[in-house]
DNA sequence: AACATATTTGG
DNA sequence: CAAATATGT
């Protein structure tokens, strides 16, 4: 690379400085700026919520002060473009070299790709390192040389690749520190006075930075972990890691974490502790969907807002606010899952059990569209994290080839005995029920009068009744999944008679946008009434996306890469469909919205998804073997559609989820399977 | 106590 | 659907 000049290291979810490569190779090269760049209108509508900004705010600071103790200091940037902003600071630095970690959501692909680009034509030498994984998401493949379809594959893969996951990295004994006196900071803010109110009880229960990840590391390994088995299925107790909002901000490394676990998991082998062996498999699987969220997001970048498997896009989804109002205020009438959204509301926090079972509830009783919860999941979550919230809620939906089936309700009456049978949980967090006996505090609709009164409740008034019934739900279910086939079918029957014309336009004419404004602060607490007969919309878009918002003659005006934001709430959009102009007949009739309430375009997606095939050989030169290059300093890792035809793409990109083979034998779900394989057969 | 049958669960 | 668990004879 050019000499001279200092290097700038770009933090983003790396907020660490041990087992961080892009740091350790700046430092190695010489003099080093670190830079924050916050530019949160650029995340459109997963601009970060109130208390994941917390959460950053104390982060930064403590990776500020652990730069300051090596030698050096973090420059914070406010901007509205980061690429424009990267380039002040490297002129202001007179900085030759970009080093950082890589990122794996659609957008961090697509920008991170247009910074080497910008960057590179400028005569920077830009490194980027794999900090987040323990494999980059192209080197996981099948025997075929295929991306796995389901998680099962994938981590089985993962766990025995040839070379285990790199070892950490030690942090750096010293800095020298570039010049940045032309390049002053601008003070970041992170909440408002309002906000500031509402977050000054996190830090009673949580200590973001590096360095305090580091010790909840240590304290669950040495703890909870040995009984993770045993417990993982409770809902409030604490024996969980506690360490998603310090992975997520990458506080600490996912290696790291891999490397102590798997040494304590010898230990107790040899032991014979069966129990902590099998604790510290269902351990790592979490880290492994983890894992899979981002080799999702990387294979399938609009992954967050569309659905893997292409026939839930027909489901009749129930677009009715007053559930969705009384599922986020925790007044459903099930208390397991109304104290699941207290605790969630109040905390920011949730047991992986109690996720599933509020967002199941959400999709499969209320049937409301799934992309609704995840975003109210994102606006909330101490720990929002896009890959890993987007899977989830893709496994619930029923939308993955390894999901639940769709059509199974779960319970929330048996899961409140299964998870909380003493029914502690409910009773912390829904104290209108704290006197009712645990015979009933599942299901106090059955409770008898007497024994309501004596606890004093009363049905409908001070705890509601159930805003669905759940064989009300069930028919409805049954109703709608009907529904959706026939859709399905009749789509399918155009596509095969050739005539494309109106495609979908009858069916999916009505996209559901987000409800106006998640106010959550002031809501009343008016019980959602039960709707006899429910609005039901087609196409789960809620949010007018990339996909319905940006049309093939704008791309001109793509260089510019200017935010523009809407009158609306003044955040510029996500972009997601990378295959955008790849899909040329779906999408031009589908979700083109020109009242959408959010048209604001992405700044930068020129390039990606464009590519020719020659050019495309990028997804081919990570996938190559030399996975050991990105550690000293290779490739910027940029999704790009796997080459071959262009119809293959479509059907691949628009069906779901990989054509492998392996895949469809032996996959139970025989219905989804022929119509999915028979519509990637039309493409 | 061994064995068939029902129910739950699974990323 | 298939494996694992629970329930029943």
């Amino acid at each position: 690379m050019s000499g001279g000049g200092c290097s700038i290291v770009w933090f983003r979810r790396d907020l660490r400085v041990e087992d961080n490569p892009a740091l350790t190779a700046a430092v190695r090269a010489g003099a080093v700026v670190a830079v924050f760049i916050w530019a949160p209108e650029e995340e459109g509508h997963y601009y970060p919520g109130r208390v994941s900004r917390w959460w950053l705010k104390q982060s930064l600071a403590h990776l500020d002060s652990s730069l300051r103790s090596l030698g050096a200091y973090l420059v914070t940037k406010r901007s509205t473009n980061t690429i424009s902003t990267l380039l002040d600071v490297v002129k202001a630095t007179g900085a030759s070299q970009l080093f950082f970690n890589h990122l794996y959501d659609p957008l961090s692909l697509i920008r991170d790709h247009r910074a080497k680009e910008v960057l590179s034509a400028q005569g920077i030498g830009v490194r980027s390192y794999n900090a987040d994984l323990l494999y980059e998401p192209w080197d996981v493949k099948d025997v075929d040389g295929n991306p796995f379809t389901t998680f099962a594959g994938f981590w089985e893969r993962c766990l025995s690749m040839p070379c285990d996951p790199e070892a950490p990295l030690l942090p750096p004994k010293r800095i020298i520190s570039g010049d940045a006196s032309r390049c002053p900071s601008d003070t970041l803010v992170f909440e408002d006075e309002l906000e500031k109110g509402s977050n000054a009880l996190l830090a009673r229960a949580w200590s973001p930075g590096w360095s305090n990840a580091d010790k909840a590391l240590t304290t669950f390994i040495n703890g909870p972990l040995i009984e993770y088995s045993k417990n993982r299925r409770k809902a409030d107790s604490a024996t969980t890691s506690f360490l998603s909002p310090h992975l997520h901000f990458g506080e600490v490394s996912v290696r790291k974490v891999f490397h102590l676990v798997r040494m304590k998991q010898v230990l107790w082998a040899n032991e014979g502790n069966e129990v902590g062996e099998e604790s510290v498999n269902l351990f790592l699987k979490s880290i492994g969907l983890r894992e899979y969220s981002r080799y999702m997001s990387f294979n399938h970048p609009y992954s967050h807002e569309r659905p893997l498997l292409g026939h839930l896009k027909f489901f009749p989804w129930v677009v009715e606010e007053g559930y969705f109002k009384a599922w986020r205020q925790g007044r459903t009438g099930y208390p397991l899952v109304d104290a699941g959204m207290r605790e969630l509301w109040a905390t920011g926090w949730l047991h992986d059990r109690i996720r599933v079972v509020v967002s199941s509830f959400f999709v499969k009783v209320l049937q409301l569209p799934w992309r609704w919860g995840m975003k109210y999941f994102w606006d909330t979550l101490l720990d929002a994290d896009l890959e890993s919230d987007a899977l989830g809620w893709q496994y619930i939906s029923g939308t993955l080839p390894d999901s639940r089936e769709f059509d199974r309700i779960d319970n929330p009456q048996l899961e409140g005995y299964k998870f909380d049978p003493y029914g502690e949980y409910v009773r912390r967090w829904l104290p209108e029920l704290s006197r009712l006996p645990t015979e009933w505090i599942h299901h106090p609709w059955n409770a008898p009068e007497s024994v309501l009164q004596a606890a004093g409740i009363e049905l409908g008034s001070n705890y509601p009744l159930p805003i669905v019934g759940l064989d009300a739900a069930k028919a409805r279910l049954e109703e709608a999944l009907s529904e959706m086939w026939q859709q399905e079918a009749a789509s399918r029957a155009v596509i095969e008679n050739g005539t494309e014309e109106g495609l979908g336009d009858s069916s999916e004419s009505i996209p559901i946008a987000f409800p106006q404004d998640i106010a959550m602060e002031d809501e009343d607490l008016e019980p959602a009434r039960m709707n006899a007969h429910t609005i039901r919309c087609f196409e789960d878009q809620m949010v007018p996306s990339m996909t319905s918002s940006v049309r093939l003659e704008d791309d001109h005006s793509l260089n510019s890469m200017n935010i523009r934001s809407t009158a609306e709430d003044g955040r510029a959009e996500v972009p997601t469909d990378l295959n955008l102009n790849q899909e040329p007949t779906r999408d031009a009739n589908r979700r083109v919205q020109p009242t959408a309430p959010m048209n604001a375009r992405l700044p930068y997606t020129a390039g990606i998804g464009l590519r020719s095939g020659a050019e495309d050989s990028t997804a081919e030169s990570f996938s190559s073997s030399d996975s050991r290059r990105e550690r000293d300093g290779g490739v910027v890792p940029v999704w790009s559609p796997p080459s071959s035809s262009y119809g293959e793409q479509f059907v691949v990109d628009e069906n779901g989820i990989g054509t492998s083979s392996s895949f469809l034998q032996g996959h139970q779900q025989t219905h989804q399977i022929i119509n999915w394989r028979r519509l990637s057969q039309t493409g």
